[in-house]
DNA sequence: CGTTAATATAACCATATGGTTATTGATTCG
DNA sequence: CGAATCAATAACCATATGGTTATATTAACG
């Protein structure tokens, strides 16, 4: 299953707000629920629960309503190819970010032969 | 130079278009100028510019003008630190996925142990 | 059984985003 | 020089985003 371009708009959406990539920091600790999520940050709980549907909806958490409370859990793949799709592409500007470097040494060298 | 909250905010959010991914992914090739990487899409010139725009306050592309064209090309370091980014949480929240993973895996051994 | 707790939803608001057309400023070319 | 080309900017518009408060829903507790 590639990763398609809608998802991968939706995926860097969601990691594009500081909010949202905090809770996905907090979440390499393990699963939690919605009230300690939202914890450290000073916004209402309902600004969380939006910022945990836009996650979900990216397909970078699931929630699971257990009781009366929601436990959230990551979903390491799909982070997994948006890395992807960086990393892929990282390397071909490298190549070139490389070889316009190395002409620039070349043409410092040639003046210095001057 | 480690890459901050509001640079990554800026960063994601550029690449949360697929018009500006479709650049980046354009640019793999090497550098270019802006007609030439308006050209694939139907949509006007200053919506390419502004898009341009994006992707240059997010560090991800410099812009020099060369007479009357601009070439434009990436800057791989900042894309690298966003794929960094998404890696470092990637292997944590694999660790606890993969944890889950092994109890669920138990369970059903005991299950079938019944 | 009534109250508290955990979370979601609704309605609203201000600002951001992504597009448009019209216009402008340089540069190149005939 | 005058026309065409490359690209940016301005002004505008519709929709999306990120927050709020108020309310609803469901579960747990005494």
């Amino acid at each position: 299953m590639v990763i398609d371009s809608k998802e991968l708009d939706l995926v860097f959406g969601a990691l594009s707000d500081a909010t949202r990539r905090g809770i996905l920091a907090q979440l390499a600790d393990g699963e939690s629920n919605v009230s300690d999520l939202a914890a450290p940050y000073q916004m209402s709980q309902p600004a969380i629960s939006k910022h945990l549907r836009v996650l979900e909806g990216a397909g970078l958490i699931e929630r699971a309503k257990t009781g009366r409370e929601t436990r959230v859990r990551v979903k390491p793949d799909t982070a997994r190819q948006a890395a992807g799709w960086i990393t892929h592409y990282a390397r071909f500007w490298q190549q070139h970010f490389d070889a316009v470097d190395q002409i620039l040494q070349q043409q410092r060298k040639l003046q210095n032969e001057d």
